[in-house]
DNA sequence: TATGAATGAGACTTCATTCAT
DNA sequence: AATGAATGAAGTCTCATTCAT
């Protein structure tokens, strides 16, 4: 009894986790609405209404699939304590561009969400905006560690300017693939980032 | 007898207009899958079937919406000519930002398109990608003017860096609204082009 | 001005012309349902308007290419006058046969609305009929002259079982393709027709 | 438990079958064109999208109704095995007659469908072209079983005719109504066929 | 822990036809 | 003798979702 309640419970997660993948594939391909049920149904082999057993509706099965994919990348690098700043940002920004090529689902659906303005879709896009804000944290507590004398307004400026290449080389890298080396362009960032902060913290003094 | 038959033509073109500020009006909102051909017919006053008559379908519907944004974006900034390199690219980056305020239709839908990599339904993508590497050969063109002893690689990484960060930027304003100031972000973008540019030029003597 | 007023007339009828071949190589491939005033236009190379200057709408279109393709049908054969019965009947269903793989059109068309029992598509469908019932008539009067001591009623049906050979072999022909001879068929319905023909009459005397 | 469980499966299988019957009653009286799904689903009580639920598309749906038609027929009579060929060949075609007047859906929504030579859309003509080449090959069978001394090719040839006189036989029916007397015309028919088979072995010796 | 069947809304698109010029 | 533009109705089909089992 225990024994078929516990292969009921994996048999469930190994469900819930074909119906991700299958929904994860679609949906970087396609786009949010792009992504029907019917079509992840097809993909992973599992009845539609399967997928209503495991997930509210659409919007949190799209939402799932984001915060997985976040998981597995904010899960992928740490800030570095150690060395000069420069090397800790290096080491950081290379750090980061391995895991975007590792895990890239979350940022490619996040963006497409995020450049629509509708007040639907709620939770996917909601979802992919707390990740970004928990990222945007991270790296803020990172900056402020690893260079001294920046004001709050600066910080913020510093970490806008970082996400801002960091999203645009990952999209760069998605339209012209193989020809566009995202981890020696992150690299190019890092230095302009460093610059960046010194120019800041100088202007400061 | 003239008179009726330009009223006539113009009336033509004038519903295409009409149809066309009421599509991108929906795209830019709401995306691709988002813009039905019925919210389109309610917000231009013309029943679907007139849409129909002025375009093939809705993917020659949305490209157009992209080609047209293009051209008025294309249309309302020029390469400087004179002045230091310093000047001319701070001159063209604010030229380009106060452009892309005025017309950011082309480049919001753009980028969700460019996101996803459907096989089939081609055109409206494909217009952006279009238009997209049009302006990428301008600003390499801008780029090898102002500044000598660029290998065509190095010019290649710097038009790249150079769009990324506009793109990234683009995005940041999009999310964060008025919070983020694009033109003086985009100022300082154009200062880390120019250090990359003589880092470039310098590792190249 | 009679120049113009003339060429004015020859150019409508070519134009009408046009439509009707567009017409019935579309009507024949597709049948009635399937063929669209936008495909005749896009095929005869003139707006679908212009085609309701030439025909009233498209039960009318369809019917004026099922009369033209049965003039040149009936126009192509005669009821012999000289010989045997036996060769009467055998030379007049060689020249139907050889008129209907000319002329195909209205029989092909016409089998197609004669099996819907709608009450629509009225005049194409009467066209049919009529035209049908004009060949009927010839027939019987035909074979009135060759065969001699038939009621009428025996008569009819002989020509019921005459038409109706020829367009089940028609149909044969028009699924069987090349492997179907048309020609040797009908000859073969030739001498059934004869045999019944006797048997009518023997039946009587 | 379990007859919840097979009145379940039995409600699926009952709207099937409504569906097929309301299919098959507009097809027959509009053909394939004239019957929409919106038309079958006002007749049959269920959505369009159930129709969905339980065939692929229209075209699917046509084609079951003809499958279905055709069991009907093809299972309404047998070839006999005793008494002389003419008894033999009279009974079997006075059986095919009623089975044609009993089930007539599948030859008439098929030969609509053979008369038109679209490219695409395969499913219910080549439904009507499959089923008709088995009704053939059992006529082939049965006529060599009754009639000794035939060619493969004479064979063909007098299943062809036999084949056209019932096709056209049954279109004079459709059109002519209670005019024409199915059964007995069908009995001139079987008449010609034996002396064209006599003939045919007659010519052979 | 699932799933077969159903459903109303709405998607894109084509239809035959009209009308002013 | 012709046509560019428009139009309401209807076409096929997919949508996200629900519910009884």
């Amino acid at each position: 009894m225990e024994q078929a309640t516990r292969r009921r419970r994996v048999n469930g997660e190994a469900s819930r986790a074909k119906i991700l993948d299958a929904a994860a594939e679609i949906a970087v391909e396609r786009g949010y609405d792009g992504t029907s049920i019917a079509l992840v149904s097809a993909k992973c082999g599992l009845p539609a209404s399967s997928i209503y057993w495991h997930f509210r509706d659409k919007d949190a099965l799209i939402a799932a699939v984001i915060a997985r994919s976040f998981e597995r990348w904010s899960g992928a690098w740490t800030i570095p304590t150690d060395g000069t700043p420069e090397l800790r940002i290096e080491a950081m920004v290379a750090q980061i561009a391995q895991a975007l090529l590792d895990s890239p689902d979350f940022l490619r659906l996040g963006l497409m969400l995020a450049l629509e303005h509708r007040p639907v879709e709620a939770s996917a896009r909601a979802m992919f905006l707390r990740v970004r804000a928990e990222a945007r944290a991270t790296l803020a507590a990172g900056f402020g560690d690893m260079i001294d004398g920046l004001t709050p307004v600066q910080l913020d400026q510093l970490v806008t300017y970082a996400i801002a290449g960091a999203d645009g080389l990952f999209i760069a890298n998605e339209i012209g693939g193989d020809a566009v080396d995202l981890v020696e362009l992150l690299g190019i960032h890092a230095h302009a980032l460093l610059d960046l902060a010194q120019r800041m913290s100088g202007a400061r003094l």
